[in-house]
DNA sequence: CTGCCGCA
DNA sequence: TGCGGCAGG
């Protein structure tokens, strides 16, 4: 049923930080800020964000100890963000809405039939909003870091996939591996964690199993996504099968007598999400390290020892690509 | 969270 | 082949 499921299908291989020099990776921020908070802060049992003492700003420490890693190794992040409710059409709004109500009761009937932990906590990622502060603070150290952000029209992890398919950036950095669904060329796994990263192939998959984009959806419906649970009994090689065999999911569904309730839709939040071509962004980062500290430090009280070493190596780090540069 | 094992 | 359970990291 989880996403572990594309794991057995998806075409993964080891890189080393040192052939991802150079490049610049559209990181899913929601993603992304969410493991950085489920390991230093705890959801309380209602399933929001604390929000009381130094919690709030967790992910101030979060963004600092992160972003040596991209720094060091000459990587420049784009953090990417969920769009907001701000500029949406009346039923742009609607449609948000009914998603989140499937999100919230697929995780109702995930908790009730026991599902695994796993399952229930990737739900609850997508349930779970980052609370305004955490954007709000995200962004604003960010800016002053002068790293890049895009704001997505929508899901942070499809706007992700487009610009990485336009060859905006050459990678989509994020745990999931729904990017495979949603044509991502190349997605990096394991960027915030100690060893290596992870390479996953979007064109590489469909060889190795001889499907086109679309099929690879269907599949991935069957199986099940964070938007369906899938169906009963078929994992990885039956979904694989059976779209081979009957074309599509309709085939597919047909041949087995089964219904996917607003299979189309689904499909369609993988195929044609909502994204935009206007993203821009500038690489070139000059980040003013003064304002990054004093935003952190003073006007949002956090501890500086816990962010002081991070700040230092994005300090050197920024010297020594300056310095590679000229060699 | 991933990987492996044994049962259905 | 799918899946649930269990161990190891």
């Amino acid at each position: 049923m989880g996403n572990s499921d594309l794991r057995s299908l998806a075409v993964l291989s080891e890189v080393s930080f040192d052939d991802l020099a150079g490049s610049v990776v559209a990181v899913d921020a929601h993603n992304w800020l969410y493991r950085y908070l489920t390991t230093t802060v705890k959801f309380t049992r209602d399933g929001a964000y604390t929000t009381t003492g130094g919690e709030e700003v967790a992910n101030l420490i979060g963004v600092v100890q992160g972003l040596p890693k991209f720094f060091e190794h000459d990587i420049t992040p784009v953090f990417v963000f969920d769009g907001g409710v701000t500029d949406l059409k009346d039923d742009e709004i609607a449609e948000r809405r009914e998603q989140r109500e499937r999100y919230e009761a697929e995780l109702e009937e995930a908790k009730e039939s026991g599902a695994d932990s796993a399952r229930v906590s990737t739900l609850q990622s997508r349930t779970q909003r980052l609370t305004d502060t955490i954007q709000e603070t995200t962004r604003g150290l960010l800016s002053r870091l002068d790293v890049p952000v895009v704001e997505a029209p929508a899901e942070g992890e499809a706007q992700a996939s487009h610009m990485a398919r336009q060859g905006q950036v050459d990678y989509v950095g994020s745990e999931d591996y729904d990017t495979l669904l949603l044509g991502a060329p190349y997605t990096l796994r394991q960027l915030t964690s100690k060893g290596d990263p992870e390479l996953m192939d979007f064109e590489a998959t469909l060889a190795e199993h001889d499907l086109t984009w679309e099929q690879l959806v269907d599949a991935g419906v069957l199986m099940g996504t964070d938007f369906n649970p899938g169906i009963d009994g078929i994992g990885p090689k039956t979904a694989v099968k059976l779209v081979r065999e009957h074309g599509d999911l309709w085939g597919a569904l047909d041949a087995r007598g089964e219904h996917i309730e607003g299979a189309d839709r689904i499909r369609d939040l993988f195929l044609h999400p909502n994204v935009t071509d206007d993203a821009d962004f500038d690489p070139d980062i000059d980040p003013d390290m003064d304002a990054a500290r004093a935003y952190v430090t003073e006007e949002w009280e956090v501890d500086p020892e816990e962010v002081e070493r991070g700040f230092e190596r994005i300090e050197e780090s920024l010297v020594q690509t300056g310095l590679d540069r000229w060699t």
